[in-house]
DNA sequence: ATTATTATGTGACTTTATCACAGACCAAAA
DNA sequence: TTTTGGTCTGTGATAAAGTCACATAATAAT
């Protein structure tokens, strides 16, 4: 009986928190929510945890409901450069469409932090897909905002200067209220897609300009102003 | 008389002409069939001609019958960098995406040589995706594959030396009857993302090395076998 | 034939990537 | 506490790629 009771609550709050996180489900008809929480698993994962090879088949579609996932590619030369990140309220768009589209998935995916997700079996994503209009536009939404996301990438890799797109990352990363990131300079070439010492090197003149403090596995930002402006150096 | 002739016979052409390029619309129930070929208009443009400019809205989607787009960004800097092209039998899936999610387009588009195409108005498009199995079908499969194929020029870009990245290039644009390529080394510069010099530069080394002959606007292919391994060469 | 336009070649310099190795920091074991 | 081993950072040397400036060559236009 306190079983049944605590099963009861559990999948209460579940459900709350699936619907909080993707308000767009709360649209569906009555059935395909029924079907959808009942299909839907639950997948948690660690720090490091690996969730997709390249080459792997997909059969679930994520949604994300608490954590960080990066999604990246990795050179022969074992250089990476991280494509997308999946947070609260994300699904894994590429997943998605190498479910629809039954093709092998291009890339890595690894759980930074802990990670909380539900999972949606790729078959039952193909139903609804096809015959709910709330999904298709969930799902066209994710794809073309990734497809904006990356050609974005492709940009950025191709004209813009290292020393911009670092100070870009920073200020996006920052702490805003401590100014401070804690990072190491190989997660942040892992991120941008370089080396570690060309990170070194360029965090090194920005400390000599006085626009940040370095230390081990943290940087403190002291002149944002000015890295503002190195980042707004599109061009070379 | 004659004309309403000529109307019927024009008419009937191009619905052999759009069904050979794009087979899946075959597929359609009569009803979306007879809509489309009432609905989509033809669209001819001469080389040279912009299709879309960057930041533009889409009320259209073109499906290519003959000739050949580019899709490319553009830096402040003036280089160029070409994501994809479009030919007889594609569609312009960012359009497509900017249609459905009803975003600016963020790219530029070109004509690169003389093209026939047909165009759908978005909100037919909007109407048949929801409804069609096998437009969703079509929509999803190119959305993918550009995304899949957009991920391997960040990989590219990010990743491979210039020499390997030229050497596959004229490989994959060579005439394979007389190993000629008719291009500049400015063009080769603007689908690559690179600029015009560095593509001299490393042409005139394959030359030296009796890979390649040079001439004003046309490159002579000698030794493919060396130049396919150079381009195998994927890291630094 | 002369001029204008486009295409290519190249030196000098800067930025970025690679390789090799040194030194600094940190935490767990001795 | 000191030692030890792992991780993180710093830096010189060299190569590849991008920028700037200008020269020369090939073609088209007048």
């Amino acid at each position: 009986m306190q079983w049944l009771l605590i099963y009861i609550l559990m999948n209460f709050f579940i459900t709350e928190i699936i619907f909080s996180s993707f308000p767009f489900l709360e649209q569906l008809d009555t059935q395909i929510k029924t079907d959808l929480l009942s299909q839907a698993q639950q997948l948690k994962l660690s720090a490091g945890q690996f969730i997709c090879l390249e080459g792997d088949f997909c059969n679930h579609l994520p949604l994300v409901i608490s954590g960080n996932v990066r999604i990246y590619k990795i050179a022969e030369s074992g250089r990476e450069i991280t494509l997308y990140h999946l947070e609260q309220g994300d699904s894994c768009i590429m997943t998605a469409s190498c479910i629809i589209s039954k093709k092998a998935f291009p890339a890595f995916a690894i759980a930074e932090t802990d990670v909380f997700a539900i999972i949606i079996p790729a078959n039952s994503l193909r139903t609804w897909v096809t015959h709910s209009p709330i999904w298709q536009n969930y799902i066209f939404g994710l794809l073309s905002q990734r497809l904006t996301n990356i050609i974005e990438i492709v940009e950025e890799v191709a004209f813009r200067r290292m020393d911009s797109r670092i100070a870009s990352y920073l200020l996006k990363i920052r702490d805003i209220c401590t100014q401070t990131i804690q990072i190491t300079h190989e997660e942040i070439a892992q991120e941008l897609g370089t080396s570690r010492e060309v990170v070194s090197r360029i965090l090194k003149t920005f400390e000599k300009k006085e626009l940040l403090s370095l230390s081990r596995g943290m940087i403190r930002l002291k002149n944002w102003d000015e890295l503002e402006k190195i980042a707004k150096l599109r061009n070379f």
